[in-house]
Formats: C-alpha cells, sequence, structure tokens
DNA sequence: GTGTAATTACTCGGATATTATTTGTCCGAGTGGACCCGG
DNA sequence: CCGGGTCCACTCGGACAAATAATATCCGAGTAATTACAC
C-alpha cells in the first residue's frame, strides 16, 4: 500500500522544472544534486516521465529533460500514474467466483459490492489529485515561502554553471 | 501502490462471518475453503484482525474467529488499516532538507506543500472508506443479490458439519 | 576568413545486480471435549 | 448410573522459506557542439 518513493521524487523535481525558462534543458545530474538523490536511479523514473507524456528529453551535450506541457496542463494524478503505474490499488481477484453461487462468466470486478466500494473511495483520491495542477501548488508555495522561486533559479544556475 | 490481496481476503471474510450466528466461531480452515484459500495464510491475515479488534479468536476444539464487534461498527476502514498498516500511503522522505534554504530542524513533512496536496489526497480516501461499515455493505449485498444470505448459511453449514 | 569534416565529450536509455517486501508454508503451545474407569 | 481424571484431537499463533517487486548501478548508442584543417 506503500507507494515507491520516486513518486516524491517526481513531483519535487517536476516542480523544479517549472522555474527553469522553457527551451532550456537540465540533465538528470544537475537534476539528482539538487535533492542529493542517486542520478542513475532518478533517471530511471524520469524515463518513465518521458514515456508517460510529461516529460521530454534530448540526448547529447546541452541535453536533458524539460516539461512536455505547461504545469497548468500537468496533474499530480498525471505523474503519480506515470511512475506508480495506472491500476487500480485494490486488486480484485474475483475469489467470489469460488463462492457459492459464484459463476466464472460473471465479471466481479464490477458486480462484487466490496470491489464497487473499494473503487468509490479510490475515485475520490484520483479526483482529488487530478484537480490540482503542478501551477496551483507552485502558487501555493509561492504564496508560503516567497523566496523559493529565487532560491531554485540560483541552485539551478549554479549546478549548470 | 497496489495494496496486499490479503485486503480482498479479510473483507469478504468479515462479511461472511456477518452471517453467523453470534456466539458461533469458525475456524480458518472453513473460512479458506469458501473461496479456496490457502488456509495458512489467511490465517496469517486473520491474527492481524485479532491484534487490531475486529476479530476475536477462541483455540481448541469448536474454536475459531468472530467478529468481536457489531457489523456497524466495523468500517471498511479497519479492515484495510489491520492489514495494510496505519501508515501513509505517500512517503515523504523530506528531501527538501537537501534542497535550497532546507533547513534540518523544520518537519517538512507539514511544511511541504507537495506533502500537504498527497495527505489531502489520501484524506479524502479514508474518509471514503471510514463512512462504509460491514453493515452498510450487506444491506446493499442483500438488495443486489436477495439470495446471498441463504447461500452463504448453507454454505457455512455445511463446512462446519 | 570561411566552410566542411572528423573528433570528442556529453546525455539518455535500457540491461543487469542487490535488497526489501510480499506471499506462502510448517510445526509447536494450549485448549476443550470425549472417553475411560472407578465408585 | 454418576463423577473425576486422563487422553486426544482440534485450533490458533508465531517462526521459517520462497517468490515477487522495489531499489540501485553500470555501460553502450546516439547526438550536438567543438575543434582542426583545407580552400
Amino acid at each position: 500500500m506503500r507507494m515507491s518513493q520516486g513518486v516524491e521524487w517526481a513531483l519535487h523535481t517536476c516542480l523544479n522544472l517549472t522555474y527553469v525558462e522553457s527551451g532550456q534543458a537540465v540533465p538528470t545530474a544537475a537534476l539528482a544534486k539538487f535533492y542529493a538523490l542517486p542520478p542513475a536511479y532518478l533517471n530511471k523514473h524520469l524515463q518513465a516521465l518521458v514515456r508517460a507524456g510529461i516529460l521530454s528529453s534530448t540526448p547529447g551535450p546541452r541535453g536533458g529533460f524539460r516539461l512536455a506541457r505547461r504545469p497548468e496542463a500537468i496533474s499530480l494524478l498525471d505523474v503519480v500514474t506515470a511512475i506508480e503505474g495506472s491500476g487500480e490499488a485494490f486488486p480484485c481477484d474475483q475469489i467470489l467466483r469460488e463462492g457459492p453461487g459464484g459463476r466464472p462468466d460473471v465479471d466481479y470486478r464490477h458486480a462484487c459490492v466490496i470491489a464497487g466500494a473499494m473503487r468509490h473511495a479510490e475515485l475520490a483520491w484520483r479526483r482529488e489529485l487530478a484537480g490540482r495542477s503542478l501551477a496551483d501548488i507552485r502558487a501555493e508555495v509561492e504564496t508560503r515561502y516567497p523566496d523559493t522561486p529565487r532560491n531554485t533559479r540560483e541552485r539551478f544556475a549554479a549546478l549548470l554553471g
């Protein structure tokens, strides 16, 4: 039930990329040093974000990663599902098929009341995450911690220089 | 992010125990045969439910498990946390401490905006699960599948006889 | 000085180990009923 | 027939092993800037 720590890395990294002037790419090494993360493993997660269409990557010198869309168009749910996969958290193995009156031709992922209740709760979770974009997060951060934009850009400048 | 399949087993088993006349205990073997589950492993999960105060167990002949409280007083969240633990699904490792302006004396599990957003979504999920009791589930099952009470009791009678 | 071609350093991307978690199994401790035996 | 003591089968509970997923690392393919060189 615990989700991968890569989700935390991905969320913070995407938020940081929000502050990079668009068109400029940031390599894995710089993104990893930002929070003292293992570069090779962070790169693995960044690859997943590229496959999900959240980041775009360019190889070679001056290459690296950048946001593939505007921050308003990237929800927290997008990032989470890119790392964790889109599967349901509650795995309905349809054990009712083995129970009394169970039939092999029925899809109990829809028929089972328990599975329905679990799915309903999960939808509430997804709805919350889908309703918050990177732009929203960024706005709240800047309200509560006004130094963050400057600090972030300075750190990037130092890491890229 | 995927939760243990033991949650499904536990939920269905608790729901089935709802139909057993109170005072009567059902051994692991019978509960396992109900859905053709591995008895020893199901027993492991039942132990967790006992530790959480959801079931009570009695050893020896005519022993087994029974609900420790009324079905109205057992929420889906109770069962889920009994199996999965009460920890947060999103693990905030406070990587902001290594970032620019990060301080070791700050608890970023509360200060971090991203952690807050994730916790908010998780609370929505918990609220849904906490709002549904075994009695609610049972009522919905009986509305949609009127044969379930009789089928369940008959299967238990066959397994205990 | 300028255009071109070879070189080189840099970056991503996936294949490969290692560790942690989940899944699954087994055997011992304890309990309650049943049976046996004596009164 | 009735009471008590012994035995035995049944059940939970935790210790132990295998399989799966998460974590971490390394090296090769490809690219773009840079440099050297000829014109």
